[in-house]
RNA sequence: GUGGCCGUAGCUCAAUUAGGUUAGAGCACCUGGUUGUGGUCCAGGGGGUUGGGGGUUCAAAUCCCCUCGGUCACCCCA
């Protein structure tokens, strides 16, 4: 039996997944702060959920999904993205959810790839999303919440990019308009982008290989083409991103795989990691979502952000990573006789809320400070034949062995008030 | 999914250059340094089918092939 993880997975061990607590714990609270309310929807669908959304010619949908057919004969997916079950599950319940609906979700993604650092195939994402309002103020409001949740992880090296990809109206014409400027240079465009000069040429302007020739460089960029209502929007969404005082650079050539995306584009990407994994989080307006899964026109806005890499950015930028809390206290007990009482006080101290536990088997007293060491308790209580005699507890705090010995029944008032301790 | 690099104890590595006796070290882990005190120090100990499989050879960690995994770039995205 082969020991190690599925490929593109891994295990989360301490103290690592409980960094990564600290990263769900802190996504709950900035959603909540922001007035998102929590939402699960499942880790898996109908494989058309995501066909249809993401569009059948974006690489997520033609060759990452993990697609299998279940014991009905039904086509299954798992979520390679959160946002389409968010608006299918917006779209079933909407006649009893307000409006406009501020939803949050944190949960792992599967997409088929081939796996690097930075790049799983179970990845970790915190996302929000805002449905049911056309103005830029959404779209400010999301960003505003990721920019704050990665300074309060303690990120510097992050980048905003922000960009408008317009909608049904201007991308179109658009899109004409580059293939048009484009055509008569197609011998000259590396084979991909040959390709994606039918399927998806706004992605030409940001190819690797391509993007510096100055028949590209020359090309038409979207943001000089948008229809009045875009234009205005994409200026409304830049001035409230001035007025929070949150610096960003307009990139023209940002451009976004999935198809469901309308106007607002954005990115945050971190100088901390490899430039191919850079992107922390990204995000954007998808007010055609509702129509393509058949529901009634409603506007969206919203961002994906990928944990695994802010844990490796905070590494890369060597942030301290959040130390868990140690127990309060951990009781050691000497001699057998000694075990029932002891255990009697771990209890007393979780009854006051302090994290508390003792060894499980009658082992030499050096062996269990060792065990409180490694638990990283503030404090050690030594019950013994001496203690139990004379009604006391022995208490060590260990960052310094400063001992006392007190009144067995105001033990849990030491460990508590812990300024009795400054001495 | 395509191409490059890599794979020795839990971790970081040595031994691979021209195949040659029981594959080493540091850190980590466990146990001791007597009778009630952790984190330091000292001593000892456990742990490796050299990712796996096949081949060449008297002999393979070392050479060849396949495979699995990691990593970097691409595709794309978080």
């Amino acid at each position: 039996m082969d020991l190690v993880s599925p490929r593109g997975t891994q295990d989360l061990l301490p103290p690592r997944s409980e960094a990564m607590l600290a990263l769900y714990e802190a996504a709950h609270r900035s959603a909540r702060l922001f007035g998102f309310r929590y939402v699960e929807t499942p880790m898996f669908e109908h494989t058309e959920l995501f066909a249809r959304a993401a569009g059948s010619t974006s690489d997520v949908v033609s060759k990452e999904m993990y697609t299998f057919l279940d014991k009905g004969g039904r086509s299954i997916t798992l979520r390679p993205e959160t946002t389409a079950s968010v608006v299918r599950a917006y779209l079933s319940n909407a006649h009893d959810l307000p409006l406009p609906f501020m939803a949050y979700y944190v949960g792992s993604q599967f997409r088929h790839g081939r796996p690097q650092a930075g790049r799983l195939r179970e990845l970790r994402q915190f996302g929000v999303e805002i449905i049911g309002v056309d103005g830029a103020d959404a779209d400010v409001e999301v960003i505003a919440l990721t920019d704050r949740y990665l300074r309060e992880r303690g990120l510097t090296k992050t980048t905003l990019f922000v960009n408008s990809i317009g909608d049904q109206v201007c991308r179109p014409a658009y899109r004409k308009l580059l293939i048009g400027h484009l055509e008569p240079h197609r011998e000259q465009l590396c084979e991909d982008c040959q390709q994606r000069l039918q399927s998806n040429p706004l992605r030409i302007l940001d190819c690797k290989v391509d993007g510096k020739k100055s028949f590209v460089l020359d090309a038409p960029v979207i943001s000089d083409h948008l229809c009045e209502p875009c234009r205005e929007h994409l200026a409304s969404l830049l001035a409230g991103l001035d007025r929070a005082g949150m610096p960003y650079e307009h990139d023209p050539r940002l451009v976004r795989g999935l198809d469901y995306y309308t106007r607002t584009v954005f990115e945050f990407v971190s100088g901390a990691l490899s430039a191919a994994q850079a992107t922390v989080c990204g995000g954007g307006r998808y007010d055609g979502l509702a129509e393509v899964l058949g529901g009634p026109p409603t506007p969206g806005v919203g961002f994906a952000m990928g944990l695994d890499r802010v844990l490796l950015a905070m590494e890369g930028e060597s942030v301290p990573l959040p130390e868990p809390r140690g127990l309060r206290c951990f009781v050691v007990a000497v001699g057998e006789a000694a075990r029932a009482s002891a255990a009697a006080f771990v209890d007393e101290l979780r009854d006051a809320g302090l994290a508390a536990s003792t060894a499980f088997e009658d082992r030499p007293m050096k062996a269990q400070m060792k065990m409180a060491d490694r638990a990283q308790a503030s404090f050690v209580a030594i019950v013994g034949e001496r203690e139990l005699a004379e009604g006391v507890i022995t208490l060590k705090r260990l960052a310094d062995g400063i001992q006392k010995t007190v009144p067995a029944s105001d033990a849990v008032g030491w460990l508590t008030r812990l300024d009795d301790w400054t001495s």
